[in-house]
DNA sequence: ACATTTGGTGACAATTTTATGACAGTGCCC
DNA sequence: GGGCACTGTCATAAAATTGTCACCAAATGT
């Protein structure tokens, strides 16, 4: 397995270069970019596995180049750990709304940071997941960020796709929906479970085609949440 | 189920309010203290699910109790999530280090508050990793929560299941209407005995396949209970 | 053999848990 | 600004599960 590359954008050159000192010392690979120009640049070049995003830098801040890249289908599934200053309660918030998948107030430990890391890479394996999966006439290729069934191409939502992706990459398994909330919408959003429920149905109704119904690959484990299996149910 | 209930350690009694009121909005059980001696009482009384811990507090510190927390086996599991000032860095690493489960920076927004409580709730629930057991061409799979005769899935209720993988877990042994009650349904329900006598008849049927019955697993021992056992009926 | 106990079953109504359709808020694109 | 695509929540409908009963059968005891 090649490292692990992280991102560290900062329009403080002292403080990317503390942060870049720890980081190696911990064996990751380390980029750097002091302005979100230069680190759209990069993070399209040189793909990182994560990046710390700061919320505060002049002409385009933090908050707009994670929107943008939770936009872009090539860009959405990056892991973003934003940093704020320490009383900016509101711009965190925000944050979190618009997807970052965690955030350290600064002024941070090191120690802190590496913690942070460590749990969002943790949580997330399907990072590494690039081929194409196939499954049952159902085919999800994270490259196009497209899913067919047969050859014939799915249209279904952003979290609709997380969601399969997450089923294809671990089958056979029963999970339930706080599970589901933690994988697929990020352990530090606040939504409902019931919401995994809708979510579900979208899923299900957009594997749906003429010729078969892949939505039946979805099964309800009743009491305890969701499965995504080949294998049929008796009758 | 029955609520999950929080207790919340803090000395201004406006804030303790504050989030109360919150908490209780979204159908969490509240418990208050001013001090850590209280707070443990409380905690060994009446055993909440989640403290949430002020970390500046008069006489004894939070760190304070939470070193204490964690040293006893009891509350060693406990989930704690501290409340720290907005600037105070050192006790949050202070604080992780000594195994506060996550920590929230004052001030907070509820929405915040409530991410971090779901999250630390789900992550650890989720805490079950168990192989799957076979015994006599079943197989149950605690994982995919399926069961299965020679490969072909069965179907049956979540407390039918329950019960299959007591008996599978602890096979060749009589256990009482009332110890099965205890460990499956969970020794603070109040249900009458003959309800076994019913799971047990539909674990018998669902259990029933064209090609075997392994219903005949369970044997009945008159007079005292039931008992899962793969070698066949004594004379 | 008869009276009594204990377990097996099918039926139910109450409860819980899911499925679904509708809706309102947001951000994006034209 | 208006139209669109997505999201998260609800309210409500639809299903599945549950605990009890009443009643039958089998086993036990005398």
């Amino acid at each position: 397995m090649t490292a692990t590359t992280i991102l560290i954008v900062d329009d403080e050159a002292a403080i990317r270069e503390m942060i870049r000192v720890g980081l190696e010392l911990a064996g990751y690979e380390c980029l750097e970019a002091s302005n979100a120009q230069d680190a759209h640049g990069i993070i399209v070049d040189q793909r990182p596995d994560l990046v710390l995003l700061d919320w505060m830098m002049p002409v385009t801040s933090g908050i707009e180049l994670l929107r943008r890249l939770r936009r872009d289908e090539l860009t959405r599934d990056l892991l973003v750990i934003m940093l704020t200053a320490k009383d900016d309660e509101d711009n965190r918030v925000q944050g979190l709304d618009v997807g970052a998948d965690d955030y350290i107030t600064k002024p941070f430990s090191s120690r802190e940071l590496m913690a942070r890391i460590k749990a969002i890479m943790r949580r997330s394996t399907t990072r590494e997941q690039e081929e194409s999966i196939e499954v049952g006439g159902l085919k999800l290729d994270p490259a196009s960020h497209r899913v067919f069934v047969d050859t014939q191409p799915l249209d279904m939502g952003p979290t609709e796709f997380k969601l399969l992706k997450f089923f294809m990459t671990h089958q056979e398994r029963a999970y339930s929906r706080g599970q589901l909330l933690d994988q697929v919408w990020g352990s530090n959003v606040y939504v409902e479970e019931r919401t995994v429920d809708v979510h579900i149905r979208r899923l299900r109704k957009a594997l749906q085609t003429d010729q078969r119904d892949c939505g039946l690959l979805i099964q309800t484990v009743r009491g305890t949440g969701y499965r995504f299996s080949t294998t049929g149910v008796c009758a």
